[in-house]
DNA sequence: GCCTCTCCTTGACACTTGTCAAGAAAACTT
DNA sequence: AAGTTTTCTTGACAAGTGTCAAGGAGAGGC
């Protein structure tokens, strides 16, 4: 047997993936198909099993595959905001822009999150990256605090948590009524940051109010 | 024809419904099956369709069924404390205890709402009992700002949203973990309900701090 | 007893699903 | 060009799905 072209292959499962990825943030998790997913790519449905042990392989390795290009987000907003504000603005605007964007992908996100409490098989994978999703919004808050000259008032499961709650709301509302909902979310974002500080040492600076 | 006995007809009803919640929070909306769900019943799996024309209003009717029972869960709460902290206190174990005893049951609503996101015919249903959740909540915010001589600083939609967040967190995190994490819970509550009520009108008390 | 109506079971239907094996087609090697 | 390996298609399989129709079982009225 010859070395297997990594990079080939490795090329195969990627678009196999994006194909996947089309399906699965249409249908949901459930409703798609391995017939379904091999439609929306230039491939019929048995190719699948050549790439994939599993559907379940499947679908964690796509989910992946674009949970790692989203981690990095947020990063401009982190490194080119130089005042509180203009970071809470940049940030709900970001978030605001990715529900427009990519509503089938976070609506996916949520599907596979909340399968994974009924399929042991998605778990790990899946709280590994809901971690680095946790990190991603503790970079934002950590240097929100820093430009208010203040501290995270929430460790960073809480704040993650929180925010992650009025995102989901956010993409709940959006799926029915539709953009309207996006500017109560940016509001949404502008109204809780601040909460999310508090008042850096005080020997140091007094306080802020 | 005769007048169907109503009582008779909706108390079969009632007992599928609770057959089907057993079923569904167990296994999930989309693996639950009708036959299945007739398993975990006295009847057979062609019983289904004589007392709902379908899988969706049986599933409707079910998760409207045991909603209805809960949207009072922390009435108590509400109405007996006389401290803000007893109230925190309460709410906290009580959102604790919940995940204890029902976690299936909260799974098998995060999965309900999700999926409505994907299929229309669950969204009205979903979106009416989400908002009576929403309202659950806010009694206990509102009941807590007054308690604090306070106002609420969120509203109502942004405080359910992120005390639903906290709580998802905790039943994905109690489902990998179990026990251990449901103190997390409570701390975390205890750190975000403070945050939620701002020092009522200045003219009136001048403050808090 | 018999008839009628409600309630429930049984068994079938059409369809979809994940999986896999057999072999065609394409790519690569020599 | 021939042979070999990789890649992909086709077609089938068994299992499972929601749905429904035919008819049995049981109760209650006459």
């Amino acid at each position: 047997m010859k070395d297997r072209p990594a990079g080939k292959f490795d090329r195969r499962r990627d678009e196999l993936a994006e194909s996947a990825l089309l399906t699965l943030g249409e249908l949901g998790y459930a409703r798609a198909s391995l017939r379904e997913i091999a439609g929306n790519s230039p491939f019929s449905h048995g190719v699948v099993h050549y790439y994939f042990s599993d559907k379940t392989e499947l679908v964690i390795y796509s989910v992946r595959h674009y949970k790692a290009r989203c981690v990095t987000r947020y990063d401009a907003v982190v490194s080119d905001s130089t005042t509180p504000g203009e970071l809470v603005d940049a940030f709900a605007a970001k978030l605001a822009q990715t529900i427009r964007d990519e509503a089938p992908m976070h609506r996916l996100w949520y599907d596979l999150r909340t399968q994974s409490m009924f399929e042991e098989s998605l778990r790990e994978a899946i709280t590994e990256i809901d971690g680095t999703l946790e990190a991603m919004i503790w970079r934002v808050i950590d240097r929100y605090a820093t430009l208010c000259d203040a501290r995270p008032s929430v460790p960073a499961p809480t704040a993650y948590a929180m925010l992650d709650g009025l995102f989901q709301g956010a993409l709940l509302a959006y799926t029915t009524s539709g953009e309207p909902v996006l500017d109560g979310l940016a509001a949404q974002v502008r109204t809780v940051m601040p909460l999310l500080v508090s008042a850096a040492d005080p020997t140091r600076t007094g306080g802020q109010r």
